[in-house]
DNA sequence: ATGGCTTTATGCTAAAGA
């Protein structure tokens, strides 16, 4: 890794499960991370809450639809999004991805589907998506774009990357579908870059509300950063702030922060 | 455990999440 001496950018991802009942949360950790970009996925609702982030310093990028998914990227200065929807399905409504551009790279955010359960239409509903997102980035890879995809998979890449894989063996975030197709978008020439700082696993970024999972450390990591090769040579650190999954009425998910050199 | 919480919504029950 080549990490430059002079300046860094933290780029952050965080799953809020709704904006609306998290948007106390996200100020906080705001003002005490100060990152410079912010991705959020689960927005769970129509509204973006333009004006609260504004008065932390943070402009706002959104799509949004009532209810489900929704993905924002925050910023310091104003950016136009490039794209809005994932390309490759015309029919495809659902807000579940952002591209901006930001300081010469593409910023992707993503909330890729569940999938669950495996037997009906959402698991091959995600299973094409992901596979659009696979051709969308073999066009960037082609044209040596540098890019940075940051969000909620829904995907376990490994057995180290789940606390139990034998409990979610049958799972669309584990099924060997599921993680074929992850592989086959790292194959593009991708670097995890949690995965670069922790060889042994067992760092997770969600952990379920039921059955005390938060407690028990029964968790899967699920929320990654993606990096384009030079992007790559240029990671510094990438780490989990398990801290606000400890906060009151928190999101079953918690922040994952990339640090890149400029 | 047959999902044990949490959130949203033409709401007081259902659907989705992971």
């Amino acid at each position: 890794m080549i990490a430059r001496t002079g300046g860094f950018m933290i780029i952050a991802t965080w799953n809020v499960n709704s904006i609306k009942a998290r948007l106390d949360h996200v100020l906080r950790w705001l003002g005490e991370h100060k990152p410079d970009v912010l991705m959020l996925q689960e927005l769970k609702g129509l509204e973006c809450p333009a004006d609260a982030f504004r008065q932390q310093g943070y402009t706002c990028a959104f799509v949004a639809q009532k209810t489900y998914n929704g993905v924002a990227t925050l910023t310091r200065t104003p950016v136009s999004p490039l794209l809005t929807r994932l390309p490759g399905d015309e029919a495809d409504e659902q807000a579940r991805y952002l591209e901006v551009e930001h300081s010469g790279l593409r910023l992707i955010n993503v909330y890729a589907p569940n999938g669950n359960p495996v037997d009906s239409e959402k698991y091959t509903y995600k299973l094409q998506w992901l596979e659009r997102l696979r051709l969308h980035i073999a066009g960037l890879r082609a044209k040596a774009l540098p890019f940075v995809i940051g969000g909620d998979f829904n995907i376990i890449p490994e057995e180290r990357d789940c606390y139990d894989p034998k409990a979610w063996h049958d799972d669309a975030l584990f099924r060997l579908e599921s993680r074929q197709q992850f592989r086959a978008l790292m194959n593009l020439g991708l670097t995890d870059a949690l995965r670069v700082s922790n060889g042994n696993g067992g760092e997770y970024t969600f952990w379920d509300y039921q059955a005390g999972a938060w407690p028990q450390n029964k968790g899967i990591r699920i929320d990654h950063f993606l990096l384009s090769p030079d992007i790559a040579d240029r990671l510094r650190s990438c780490r989990i702030d398990k801290a606000p999954r400890g906060w009151d009425k928190a999101s079953d998910h918690t922040p994952v922060l990339l640090e890149i050199g400029l």
